[in-house]
DNA sequence: CTCCTTTGATAAAACGTTTTACTCTATTTT
DNA sequence: AAAATAGAGTAAAACGTTTTATCAAAGGAG
């Protein structure tokens, strides 16, 4: 069996209570010569602490739950690593479940983590989660005093602490900076109908198009669902529509569209610009380079750490919601149009 | 406060037992009466059991500690996602603790996650970390009963249960289609040096050129990191060298030299042909779609998984050490070389 | 009427810590 | 010499469960 305090208070002749006060640095007037003993006991019998039963005394875990729909998804997998890192320099560790985009699971992880005790529970929650399960997440929170902080997209109509970025003028700067190309045949590829990520997204290229006094046609917006293949669809669809510029709502999405093209030898950017939205890792590694929208992802993940770490060690419970900007970044996927002959 | 099991006692006007036995399904002579009583006030009291109070007792925590070099990284991800999933199916929850590859934080995790009581620990420790690290996590590892498992990379010289990838046939099967091909200069680049799983590959490379009567050429080897930028550096390099042909030992070197070849012009597979190794989700999407082969990952995951809970059961110690097969994925990616003027 | 068995339920110990309040001895103060 | 203080350390309760051993009441057998 593991080592416990008893056996290293045995192991020097003295009682558990020296041991802890000792080995946790609590006030104490216990002698040199003790104190080094203890030490040396510890180290000699590999002793490490049993957390659960910290835990059980303290209310404390020092565990932060992470739920999120994708850890294979590079965004999030981002987001997930600043955020265990931030977390890990301060003594937390951070357990995460995938959800698969399932509002199901959502819930399921809920449970479980908080069973578990976390400290906090930051949830990005499923696309498709309806006001109900939102709120069933937040009564759990509720009733076992956990904090609840929710990333990269709000809780609809609850209020909850959150931090998200700001999607529609992020949006903006990238259909402007077609529109000031000279596009006036812009596609759109959404993301998830129903998702607020999504319509946000949206509202930006409208607007867009509306100051540089271009109409909003219905038939040049796809919808697309966040993947490469709708990516690739939107392209055929958008293309024979006589687009001469796309912005897609996220670089998955536009990595289908450069797919495709090259396929039908269609050259970006001089027969087609394209610009993207996330600034995923590998946008700088395709060919062209790709012009997109940067969220502050390791950013987010920080301030998600911070807020968390905060949330944990206060009582004060007032929700605070954080909204990060963009940042428009300039690659070589737009040109000005070329005319089609 | 949290609900706990007396509050519903208190409520059913019953006692602690009787209600832990009722809720855990336990063998019990409780009459169906009372039983509905207490699911109804467990229900109405939103009651969540404190996995650490269970914990303490039953020595379990339903947890297993996942310690890998960085989550961002698309296989290491792909890889966890299918552990976890397989993990949360049966009940168990995953921790993870990003090392980004620094043998020291292999240490500190394993001894955070030791003292928060894992169930079984898997670790994919950094590539440089030395035999006394390795041994020093066993040690950990032993001193408090718990499993360890190391996947993706054996314990060297250690008798630790593993999982991994049969790396030398792979690369041999890679080199030999370019062998096939007619490919007579054909470069490789490797990962980090002192790596084991690098130099696997290294020798699967030599001996497909040595049965195809090719000679070794040290100077057709170039140092790579596995980072996309050391993919780009090789290819200038490898290319004055007057190779027709590159073998990178990662998919995402494998995208550097696609970036260098695209910017200087040179058409990849007429010109260049480019064999990576991973398969990783972008392999597909990139143009011309990537040949390589493929690390069956989900199923690295699985076993994993699979593994590990049954080591969490069972006190049957005895070491495993299971090796899965690689498979090549022939794409777009080559074809017979063409000698340059 | 007494003894045994069955039914339904419980008291209490244990898990490994932290922490509060205490004890005991030796020294100093008056 | 008695009282106060300082110094060094400890006993025991508590945290929320699980589980073993036990108990009381009621019904049946003799």
């Amino acid at each position: 069996m593991a080592t416990t305090i008893k056996d290293v208070a045995h192991e020097c002749g003295l009682s558990i209570t020296t041991v802890s006060l000792v080995l946790n640095n609590k006030p104490n007037r216990i002698s040199e010569k003790n104190k080094q003993k203890i030490f040396e006991a510890a180290q000699k019998l590999n002793y490490i602490p049993s957390q659960t039963a910290v835990s059980m005394k303290t209310k404390k875990t020092n565990t932060i739950g992470l739920i999120l729909p994708d850890i294979n998804n590079n965004y999030f997998s981002e987001l997930a690593k600043s955020m265990e890192e931030e977390c890990s320099l301060h003594g937390y560790t951070v357990i995460y479940g995938n959800t698969s985009d399932n509002p199901k699971k959502d819930l399921t992880y809920t449970t479980t983590f908080l069973s578990k005790g976390v400290d906090v529970l930051v949830v990005i929650h499923s696309n498709i989660s309806s006001l109900k399960e939102q709120k069933k997440i937040l009564e759990l929170a509720q009733s076992t005093n956990t904090p609840l902080l929710s990333i990269d997209r709000e809780f609809e109509k609850i209020d909850v602490s959150s931090i998200s970025v700001d999607r529609f003028s992020g949006s903006y700067q990238a259909v402007k900076h077609l529109t000031d190309l000279g596009h006036t045949r812009i596609g759109c590829i959404t993301g998830t109908n129903h998702s607020k990520r999504s319509s946000q997204r949206l509202q930006g290229y409208k607007q867009a198009l509306s100051d540089a006094g271009l109409p909003f046609e219905d038939e040049l917006v796809y919808s697309g669902d966040f993947h490469v293949e709708s990516g690739s669809d939107a392209f055929f669809y958008l293309w024979n529509q006589g687009v001469t510029a796309i912005f897609a709502c996220n670089d998955v999405m536009a990595m289908g569209v450069y797919l495709e093209a090259r396929r039908a030898n269609i050259d970006i950017p001089r027969d087609l610009s394209v610009v993207g939205f996330d600034d995923i890792f590998f946008a700088k590694y395709i060919y062209p380079p790709l012009t997109t929208v940067a969220q502050p992802i390791t950013e987010i993940g920080y301030e998600a750490a911070q807020q968390a770490l905060s949330m944990a060690s206060s009582t004060h419970a007032s929700t605070k919601s954080t909204i990060l900007k963009t940042s428009f970044v300039l690659r070589e996927s737009t040109a000005p149009p070329n005319i089609r002959k």
